[in-house]
DNA sequence: ACCTGAACACCGTTCAAGT
DNA sequence: ACCTGAACACCGTTCAAGT
């Protein structure tokens, strides 16, 4: 048994339930192992969340500065992130004491960097990119959770609308995301 | 003892702890009465959060066609939004069975329909403006629960940059997806 | 009819006893 | 030293017994 075992098998059981749902009971029986096992390589359910959520982020790749324009490269990470976390119910990113959190911040910071937003700009550029992101991710999991919710029911009522995937909603509030923000860009 | 007091006390509570933190036993003690008795007037500890959500929205005006131009009355709507909700850790939208979610949802879809969306672009536009006030509440309730969080952190971390107050990121945060969702907008 | 105590089936985690 | 069963202090809610 190992800290990656235990993060793997929530991971696994997460997948259907929120990980605050996922009982550290549940989590022994996954494993096959008692349950005060677990705590000798995880200190807490506290620190369980972390470690799932570390694990998750570490997948997702900061685009080097010849991947494409900064804007392709944030909707890359972006999209990366979200992936990572979309079907993590309860996982979100608490950027608190993440390694992870924290390398993927820098990444989004680097990139509007290399766009041109002196350092004020980049700070509230990010939090707004941030914001975004934090919001989609909680939406993809209330959607997944209750596919009859009311944004979609929302969505729906307006009429003859078709109806919209969360792929298509996503890329849409993105770009209005960053045209937005590229339009606070001091001119170069 | 009614609803309306219980829900009260409810609120109370979760000022200070996040509403799912606050047991059925903790609120009977707030109220002075034996456990069970609240189970006359809520029948479960879920349907308490849709109360507290709804009892919460229902302060939120949505502005009339005089109040403003639409922006205005958008960012109006939002930030009253987020100022009931700030503060009741726990507490999002959940916009499947509220009366007041969906009384919001349509003022703002009736808002951007003023303002000469489409159905289809009203609807993308609804939802990117809902994705980043999710986002922005769950920040804002972060932000309240460890006021040393990474966000903050990394805001801090680029150099000489004042920090932010939660209100300008939002302002600025809205201002950029309000103008990206122009941009979008058909040529009048 | 309305109310509610005791009990049930859970939690995360401590702690002491096992090897 | 490492492991882990039993126990503790909680949960939300059922249910039967009380008035």
């Amino acid at each position: 048994l190992s800290e990656a075992q235990i993060v793997e098998a929530a991971v696994r059981l997460a997948g259907s339930v929120r990980l605050e749902n996922v009982s550290m009971r549940a989590l022994a029986d996954e494993l096959g192992v008692p349950v005060m096992t677990i705590y000798n390589y995880v200190s807490s359910k506290d620190s369980l969340y972390e470690l799932v959520m570390d694990s998750a982020l570490a997948r997702v790749r900061v685009p080097s500065a010849d991947d494409g324009t900064w804007e392709e490269r944030l909707k890359q990470l972006e999209r990366e992130a979200r992936a990572a976390l979309a079907h993590l119910p309860g996982v979100t990113i608490d950027r608190r004491d993440s390694p992870e959190g924290r390398r993927l911040a820098e990444g989004v910071l680097s990139i509007l960097a290399s766009a041109g937003f002196d350092d004020q700009q980049a700070a509230l550029a990010f939090a707004t990119l941030f914001t975004f992101m934090i919001g989609q991710i909680d939406i993809d999991i209330d959607v997944a959770e209750a596919s009859a919710s009311a944004a979609v029911a929302a969505v729906q009522s307006t009429a003859e609308v078709t109806q919209l995937s969360r792929d298509e909603i996503f890329e849409f509030g993105f770009d209005a995301v960053i045209e937005g923000l590229k339009a606070r860009l001091p001119r170069a």
